[in-house]
DNA sequence: CTAATATATATGCTTGAACATATATATGTC
DNA sequence: GACATATATATGTTCAAGCATATATATTAG
């Protein structure tokens, strides 16, 4: 059973979601306590909030050791995919979507060290 | 002030908001009377919505004689536009969005005669 | 190897705010 | 006055926030 446009709009009109899936889709894939770092907030909102957009399927879950990394799932209807991909464009514009990203950059000790990826 | 993607994203989560705005892409204008008869709804309550559309920037509104015209905001930011052609293609998939529109096009004595438009 | 502890994440529960609905009434046009 | 639309107010419902706690994995001590 595929999402519809209305769970799908429900679903990216908390602004807790929202920034996390465009952290998810500039960056691919994140573990909950980067999302956590990233947007300043407490590890329960974050967790639950993610968990809605896992329930909706919208992103996919994946335990690596004790973290799980969380990322937008390939599989979404293609008029879902474009519409994140406009959202981003129109966030692009937003110094808030900018900051969000700069403080998950400057996060220390973020598990796996990217910089050698 | 140009909208910003989070509140636009709030005022595509409501249902009512959601099937106007699919109406009004699929018809270009359409007074109060036509949404309320399409939706099957009560006259405040699509008419509270669309003044949240209004006050949003997203729809405009025109008064000819005693009825007032809704449509999409010609004006906004490309990304938004995106979105909603986006949306108008999920939303071919349901069967509810096409239900709206055919019973729209059953209303006896649609104002201004649009067979002949 | 086991126990104890730390870290990462998820979930149950309660409260409060935001928001949609419904009804009544006001305004504007013909 | 009749019709179309807007707005005011009251009420109900949804849902996010916040805290406490549970589960899973990792690490360290003995």
């Amino acid at each position: 059973m595929d999402i519809t446009p209305e769970i799908f709009l429900k679903l990216l009109s908390d602004a807790t979601r929202l920034r996390s899936l465009l952290l998810l889709l500039a960056e691919g894939e994140l573990c909950v306590c980067e999302l956590t770092y990233a947007l300043d907030d407490i590890q329960p909102k974050i967790s639950r909030h993610l968990a809605a957009l896992r329930e909706a399927g919208i992103v996919l879950d994946q335990r690596r050791g004790q973290w799980i990394y969380y990322r937008i799932n390939p599989d979404l209807p293609d008029w879902a995919k474009q519409m994140l991909d406009s959202l981003a464009r129109g966030a692009r514009e937003q110094k808030r979507y900018a900051d969000d990203l700069k403080k998950l950059r400057k996060m220390p000790r973020r598990p796996e060290n990217r910089i050698c990826a």
